[in-house]
DNA sequence: TATTGTTATACTCTATAACTATA
DNA sequence: TATAGTTATAGAGTATAACAATA
């Protein structure tokens, strides 16, 4: 397919251009900090930005961890919760886990080629899908708990039993 | 552009007709538990559940709290950082905020479309762009700084004084 | 050779809208 | 008419690779 029309930032950066000319009747600053000297500013006030680095580091360990099977975090949590409540229906897993019911459709696509998930007639609504594990896929939900436990050992020391303990019971809030 | 080739699940859902099929050898699950009833299973006890529920939640509060100026999280950030640290580099940048070079690129092409940052030519390093905020610049992060501090104080509520504090101090663990 | 900024490309995820079949 | 599952599409975000200019 060729590239028709790049869909972000078509031009040549006109942009850069354009600050080079800007720059050019102003004095070039000669200050840039060193790398470690770099100041976060307000963001050190910010959950927001700790709760976004904080929850990237957990994914990368979580998907290292998990590499020897390829089940992703939202693979995982999908496999969790039709594991303990087989038999409910594809909105009511999306509502569960906050994922669009459209996201969940190409999921289940993926999970159910690879032979773990199943799509089964509801018996009392013909609308709905009754989701379960097949026997693979119950295999690959205990080996992933167990390397998911294994994960979760290594946020404990990183940071503390107690506060470990703190963060789990905090964040429920949301 | 004509859809060419359907990147994601091309075809028409053989899965699913598949899962029919199989379906009709056995007997249809009755039980699909009422929505309040659906069970997290061992995902209660992983820290990164939570932690990406709770980011989703500051982060859709954020956006909310700033839609008037349209600046969004990462905006922000670099916002924040730049006005920060005057003059810094790009991969400079880009490292602090783990964010992709490739990606700010971007990002800078639009903030500097509207206004608010500029790219001046570092005096010792001509590989290197010097950072800065506009006037324009100064005076949005001024007004975000403002907003993003009304975001914050519906946090503390929520959590309660020492929870905010607690979860504040251990996330910088990441 | 290595680094900075950049372009290009592909894939994932989010967000909607619209369609179908059932209710 | 409303809901469940699905398709399609657009937009962010992430991840890489490659390139030109500069060091």
């Amino acid at each position: 397919m060729p590239p028709a029309k790049r869909i972000l930032q078509p031009g040549p950066d006109q942009s850069r251009r354009k600050a080079g000319v800007r720059a050019a009747g102003k004095a070039p600053l000669k200050v840039a900090p060193s790398p470690s000297a770099i100041d976060l500013g307000v963001l050190n006030q910010h959950l927001g930005y700790f709760a976004r680095r904080m929850q990237i580091w957990i994914f990368q360990d979580f998907i290292k961890k998990l590499s020897s099977i390829d089940i992703s975090p939202a693979q995982f949590s999908v496999l969790v919760v039709i594991g303990a409540n087989e038999g409910l229906s594809q909105a009511e897993l999306a509502g569960t886990l906050g994922i669009e019911r459209a996201r969940l459709v190409r999921m289940l696509h993926l999970l159910e080629k690879r032979g773990l998930t199943q799509r089964l007639p509801s018996s009392d609504d013909g609308r709905r899908h009754a989701l379960r594990l097949t026997r693979a896929g119950q295999t690959t939900l205990r080996r992933a708990q167990a390397l998911a436990a294994q994960h979760e050992e290594t946020l404990k020391p990183k940071l503390g039993a107690e506060r470990y303990r703190l963060l789990l019971d905090a964040m429920r809030a949301f």
